[in-house]
Parts: structure tokens; C-alpha cells; sequence
DNA sequence: CGAACTTTGTGCCCGGATTCACAAGCGGGT
DNA sequence: ACCCGCTTGTGAATCCGGGCACAAAGTTCG
């Protein structure tokens, strides 16, 4: 009766929400907390919180609520978290140099292995203290280092081929910050992060907000598109 | 009968994808394109596709299709990207530079309309053809401007400050990189994109691939940890 | 002009996730 | 030692989105 049930990706994707705010509370040197805090923190729902934290198998205690330190072990554990997984970052580009240089990698236990681009202008050009190297040597680098993750910050035309190598180099799971549909195979995991993508939702949601509402500062731009017919 | 029914979020969150798509085919002189074949481009089923344009209220033609130059203002129209919607970033650190950097932006139909950083070093900077400005224009400029979007790129403790300032000013949509849950009225509305937390899903599927897939190059590594007890 | 073919729009069902609500279990106080 | 209050873990109900499958509708070809 260990973990029985398989995991619901939602629920996956939450964990690392409640991570964090373990480790909040384990900077505040609290013992315990109840579903209740742990919601607040993550911003859902406290039976969801109690059901995502029972498929871990885990157990709280009823009357008390979840020891911190052993919930974050619990959760670090089955998110892999208790190791570090090096990266390849490819295509160091402006976001790719800001990927780069961001410190919640090393934080969080994630190392970069090496920065690869295509480029040969960029090949030997330091970021932070990373060499840029071409990315004919992806297949080695990967393979030396056992590489787990690979981030594409490509140009969208090249994203796939670069998918492509990473999978064919051993990589399991991809972050794909290109705006492209990438095609890879079933056992391989892909989170993809489109920027234009975010930001067009944010306009339909900004196109279609209630003009009657708090701001009401733009009087009626909004029906005078649509009202006319 | 017009648009009767509200969107559901999900399908909202797919409509750039669709756009997306089309923007490829009116490239590609398509003059029509079926569910399927708009289908295959967004990486979705068919059937959904139909669904989801028949929330737009738009019209296909059965047994040819969809106009593709017309869904394409449909969609458009949808998402609010007839018009150029000014976005301001605030926190120009490493990712807020990459940000103003990418040309993604203008090319969308979105305006940088100004960079913002608190810190007093950063100010005077150029980034591309901006000047990086402090946090106290902040108001000043989203009002002047009419910003509908704002970016927040600073770190973490700062983020939450922002976002209030953001709201005061009158921005109704937010775009959160920091790790970060954000506290808005309910008229906001907040995307979330979060780095960690991505990798850390990413590492879970790592930890939890198949040992005995294609490719089991890591033999038994990962039973190592737990298989032991 | 009509038959055969194509593709949309949608009713319907299914599965999964969210939420409720409560019994079970634990600790603290008397 | 027992009772009371608190919090978990989880069955059960609900909601929502996905996908099938088919009728409706338009097009093409003979």
C-alpha cells in the first residue's frame, strides 16, 4: 500500500508549489503545518492539498497536521529534488544568456552542464563562468555528463532539429521555450513555456474585462469594435 | 445567438495556438484550411478545434472548411490583437533585459512601453532603444500610456509590491516570472511563469521515467536510493 | 439536377479532477 | 483515564473538459 495509485499529473505540477512553501516554513523554523496553511501558501485549496499529499503515500497527523521537514524530505523524494540534475541550455541567445545567469538553477538543485549554440561567433564567448560550445558536441556532453534536462532556447526554426539531438542523445525531458509544437517520442517529457502565448491570453482576458468594473477608465472602447452591428 | 455562451479558459489558453497556425497557412497562401489539418498544426484533436471555434460563434463551410484569412481576424479579434496593447517590465535583471530584448513583442502586437527598476545603478541604462526608469514613474507612465499588461521580472520579495503598484495604476493584467504567488483583486488577471517550478516537473518525470525504455542507459541508478530499504 | 463525398457543428457520454463532508484518529487538558 | 477539540484521509457528489459519432449542410462531378 506504499504508492498504489498512480499521480495525476495536476497533482505533480502542485508539488513543487507545496515545496516551496515547505521551505518557507522550514526558514521560519516551524514544526508542523495543517493542509489549511499549506493551501494558503500554495494559493489552492486545503482538500486538495490533503488529497495531493495522500498519494505520496504520506502521512500527516490527525489532530496536528504534516511535520514540515519530513513532508519536504517526502516531497524532494518523489520529485527528485535530493540530487542534482545537470542541464544543457541551447541557443544562447538574449533569454538563453538569461538562463544562463540565473541563479535559481544551482538554488534548486540544477546544474548547468554547458551552454551549446550553433553560432560560431558565439563559440569560446563566456557567460558567467560557462563556456559557449558548438553544438556538434551535444551527443558527447550529454553522454559524459548524463545530462537529464535539456532547455531549448532556440529560434523556433531550429527547435526541433535541437529536439531531436537531445532525444537522440539520451535526454528524457525537454523545457522548450520555442513558440513550436515539438514532436518527440512518447517515453520523452516536454514542458513547453511560450512567452507570446502568455501574453495573448493576458490581452483577451485585458480586451474583455468588465468596463464596468473598478478601473471603468476607459469608458467604452470596448463595445464600440462589436456594438456597432 | 451571437456569442451566447462564455469561452471556458482552456479553450481561450488555445485560441493563440490556433492563431498561430493560420498565421502560417495566410503565409503559405492557404486559401482554406479543415479542422484537421489546423488540428495537426496546434497539436490537438480535431473534434476540439471544432468545438473551441464554435465558442467564436465563427463559421466554417461543412465540406470545405475554414476561411483561413477570416478565422484569422476572427481569432484576432477574439484575443484583442487588432490592436497594439503597450506593456511595461519591471525588474531589469538578467530576464527582464532578455525580455526587452526579444523581438517577439513588437512583432505581436505588443509595445514595450517602458522598462522599470527600482534599483537607483540601474537607472539611465539602455536596453535596445529604452531607458530603464524608476519604479516611483511608475503610475505616471501606465496612466499616460494606458498600459494594459504588466511583466514583473524582479525578484521574488519584490514581486508582490509591484504587482500592487501595477494594480493601483491601473493595469488589469499581470505576467508574474518571479516564484511568486501573487495576491490581486479579482479583476486582475495573472499568468504565472515559473522556471523552477517547470524544472522541478521535469525532474520528477526524470526520476520516475522508465528504466526498461528505449533507452535504459542508466541501469538501475534510480532503484539505488530506494531499493535499498 | 441529383448522387456521392466532404467537413462542420454539436448532442452525448465518459473519465478525471475538484470539492464537500464526515468518520477515524491523535493530542491535550482535567 | 476519559473526554473534547482539532485535523487528516477519503468516500461520494459534482463539475468540466475531451472525444466520439452523427446529422446537417455545402460542394463537386457526372
Amino acid at each position: 500500500m506504499r504508492t498504489p495509485r498512480r499521480i495525476p499529473e495536476v497533482t505533480i505540477a502542485r508539488l513543487p508549489l507545496y515545496h516551496r512553501g515547505l521551505v518557507d516554513l522550514a526558514k521560519n523554523h516551524s514544526v508542523t503545518v495543517s493542509s489549511e496553511e499549506l493551501a494558503e501558501l500554495a494559493g489552492v485549496n486545503a482538500a486538495k492539498v490533503r488529497k495531493d499529499l495522500s498519494y505520496l503515500g504520506t502521512y500527516g497527523t490527525r489532530g496536528v497536521g504534516y511535520d514540515v521537514d519530513n513532508l519536504l524530505h517526502q516531497i524532494s523524494q518523489e520529485l527528485g529534488l535530493t540530487q542534482n540534475w545537470p542541464v544543457v541550455i541551447v541557443g544562447i541567445g538574449n533569454l538563453g544568456r538569461a538562463l544562463a545567469g540565473y541563479g535559481g538553477f544551482s538554488a534548486r538543485g540544477f546544474e548547468v552542464a554547458a551552454l551549446l549554440d550553433s553560432d560560431p561567433s558565439k563559440r569560446g564567448q563566456k557567460v558567467g563562468d560557462l563556456l559557449v560550445r558548438p553544438t556538434s558536441e551535444l551527443a558527447e556532453i550529454v553522454k559524459a555528463r548524463a545530462v537529464a534536462i535539456g532547455i531549448i532556447a532556440t529560434p523556433a526554426p531550429a527547435a526541433q532539429a535541437v529536439a531531436d539531438q537531445l532525444v537522440a542523445a539520451g535526454v528524457s525531458s525537454l523545457l522548450n521555450f520555442s513558440p513550436t509544437l515539438l514532436v518527440v517520442p512518447d517515453h520523452v517529457a516536454v514542458r513547453r513555456v511560450d512567452l507570446a502565448l502568455e501574453l495573448q491570453i493576458l490581452s483577451f482576458h485585458h480586451h474583455h474585462r468588465d468596463p464596468t468594473g473598478p478601473d471603468a477608465e476607459y469608458p467604452d472602447e470596448l463595445s464600440m469594435g462589436l456594438g456597432a452591428l
